[in-house]
RNA sequence: GGCCCCGUAGCUCAGGAGGAUAGAGCAGGAGUUUCCUAAACUCCGUGUCGCAGGUUCAAGUCCUGUCGGGGCCUCCA
């Protein structure tokens, strides 16, 4: 609705211009293109053009002459605008008539759901790629912000008419696993009253211990016989996919669904990594070109072309590939796949490796925007003001499991999401628990149980639950037509997120129509003996509801009638 | 040493692709319920937008420098 009013307008806007120039009043060639801003104050209108400043300043004329000139030769649809203005040093302010917003309503309820979908990005297939932890462990809280922001941009991104796909790509190959493995190991020995030394870098969790313990009454002593050179990678196989096991439930627990589980073992499949490695890079004449070559031994990728610091190495000379050929195998993989776009949301601490990855994509003759990295900063865990103290390393962290069971998924995913993802998020767990004013996410919920709750009123008192017969002339009150162009204007809002890639614009957006549907029930009744202004209300209360629990549903938090 | 992020109200943060007098939540104070859910509402705010330059008709927003906080640099994973 708001976009065609844009169009309309904006094309009034045009033809003003071009009577302008025909009039000898303006002397440009040709007209530059509408931008919208939305006033900061209700005297500036509703929508507003800086049209004439980038026409002043081709034509070095007075800004306001020029928005005057324009404004005299707009031909405007009076049901649609009731004025338009020129105010301050040059803007062209537009007042759009009540009836204009109004038609917002019956648009979002035959809409329903997919009020604030649409199709810009349609054709256009985008791989989102996120949360990506090692099986080694257990997610914790960061992987869970990770994880919500992920799966609401993939949600936006749907929304917005792009086909998406979630992946998980599994780091299971390399040292990590190794060390996965004997750390294992030890435990398995150790539970099995036989002395092992713990390695040095291992991993300390108590898990570490269920899974030797899981290990020992599934198969006993057997792997006692086995030579230690055989049992690591035995471990490490059966420890990973019991994490990996966890790690999906959890995930599935907090609602984030993949639509694919991307094994890094799988990239190099059966054969030689390093031949296979070769292979691509021959292919693509890389080392023709000199973009990969060999020093010392190794073999570089020349990155710092192409705006990485320095060449970096992606096989040693023990021949072993390092996790930046894995990295860009795997970026290969994804663009070979199809995908007109890769996504990859990052934990903060990896920040170092974006460029030369972008450089690695630009080196390989991608589109440089292509990639896009995001990169989500540290969550900062609370109880009660103090910080939770965790160490990885000792295995002392806060699961994203046990988040989950003290907090509830609502609560932990929207306030993942209330930040934006590159500033750090203190999460508090007292306060996302509570019940209270301090939490956001109780507030939003409420305003839709709220609304559940009178159109269940409603509906005892016999009103129909259509509303097309509703004469929305009635809604009249500034509340009201204020509270409708907050609703035109969400579709928008879910444009912006996803295409900027900062889902917190929705918190952010809820918290505001919330607070203004909360003061409007204080202040006026819904349901009342004037029974053709209740239908009215009632219409623009369902809408309210479905814009809610639709932006809800982005978030992945639920949407309760009742509380 | 090099690079990245951040610096906005007492606290936590927004600031929507440079625009008009910079906002919200929380904390603190005072009030609101015979009525659709008080998990709500109403009222109470003088900010060197870290600092200094610059670009622009217009800068919290862009550029340069600088100070402060955090993070990252490896033939590590």
């Amino acid at each position: 609705m708001l976009h065609r009013l844009k169009d309309t307008l904006a094309e009034a806007l045009k033809e003003a211009v071009q009577r302008a120039i025909q009039s000898g009043e303006l002397k440009i060639q040709e007209v530059p293109e509408i931008s919208w801003e939305t006033p900061s104050e209700a005297a500036f209108g509703d929508l507003s053009t800086t049209i004439a400043f980038s026409i002043a300043r081709e034509i070095k004329k007075n800004p306001r002459e020029v928005a005057t000139a324009v404004a005299a030769q707009l031909g405007l649809d009076p049901n649609l605008v009731e004025k338009a203005e020129v105010a301050g040093p040059g803007y062209i302010n537009f007042f759009i008539s009540p009836a204009c917003w109004r038609s917002a309503i019956p648009t979002i309820l035959a809409q329903g759901k997919d009020y604030g979908r649409s199709e810009v990005g349609k054709g256009r297939r985008v791989q989102v790629e996120f949360v990506s932890a090692n099986p080694t462990g257990p997610l914790h809280v960061g992987h869970g912000r990770g994880a919500a922001i992920g799966d609401s941009l993939a949600n936006l991104l749907q929304a917005v008419g792009f086909s998406v796909e979630r992946e998980y790509y599994i780091n299971d190959a390399g040292t990590q696993m190794e060390i996965l493995g004997r750390s294992v190991w030890a435990r398995y020995q150790e539970e099995l009253g036989r002395e092992a030394a713990f390695p040095e870098n291992g991993y300390k969790g108590g898990y570490i211990r269920d899974i030797a313990r899981r290990l020992v009454s599934d198969y006993g002593e057997r792997f006692l016989a086995v030579p230690e050179g055989e049992t690591i990678d035995l471990m490490s196989a059966y420890a990973s996919r019991i994490i990996l096991g966890e790690i999906k439930e959890v995930l599935e627990e907090f609602g984030v669904k993949f639509d694919s589980w991307f094994s890094e073992k799988g990239l190099y499949g059966e054969g030689d990594p390093l031949e296979k490695f070769r292979r691509f890079v021959q292919v693509r004449e890389l080392i023709a070109k000199g973009q990969i070559y060999e020093y010392e031994g190794a073999l570089w990728f020349g990155t710092a072309v192409f705006g990485d610091d320095k060449d970096r190495v992606i096989i040693r000379s023990n021949e072993a590939p390092t996790y930046f050929a894995s990295d860009i195998l795997y970026h290969i993989n994804k663009f070979e796949r199809g995908f007109d776009k890769a996504i990859d949301i990052w934990g903060a601490d990896h920040h170092g490796y974006v460029p030369r990855l972008k450089a690695a994509v630009k080196a390989l003759g991608y589109p440089p925007d292509a990639l896009e990295i995001l990169l989500v900063q540290l969550v900062r865990l609370l109880r009660g003001g103090r910080p939770v103290a965790m160490s990885t390393r000792a295995g002392e962290f806060v699961t994203l499991a046990e988040v989950l069971a003290e907090v509830g998924k609502d609560a932990a995913r929207y306030i993942f999401l209330t930040r934006r993802s590159d500033s750090p998020l203190d999460f508090d767990l007292e306060l996302a628990k509570a019940q209270s004013l301090e939490n956001p996410v109780y507030y939003v919920q409420y305003a839709h149980a709220r609304l559940s709750s009178i159109l269940r009123e409603a509906r005892k008192a016999g009103f129909p639950e259509t509303y097309g017969d509703a004469d929305l002339s009635l809604l009249s009150l500034p509340e009201e037509v204020s509270l409708i162009k907050k609703l035109a204007f969400y579709p928008e809002v879910v444009l912006g997120a996803a295409l900027f890639c900062e889902p917190h614009r929705i918190p952010a957006y809820l918290q505001e129509l919330a607070a203004q549907l909360h003061s409007y029930y204080n202040k006026h009744r819904v349901i009342s003996k004037d029974r053709a202004l209740s239908l009215a209300r009632l219409a623009l209360v369902a809408s309210i509801r479905i814009v809610i629990s639709n932006a809800l549903s982005v978030l992945g938090v639920t949407a309760p009638e009742r509380m």
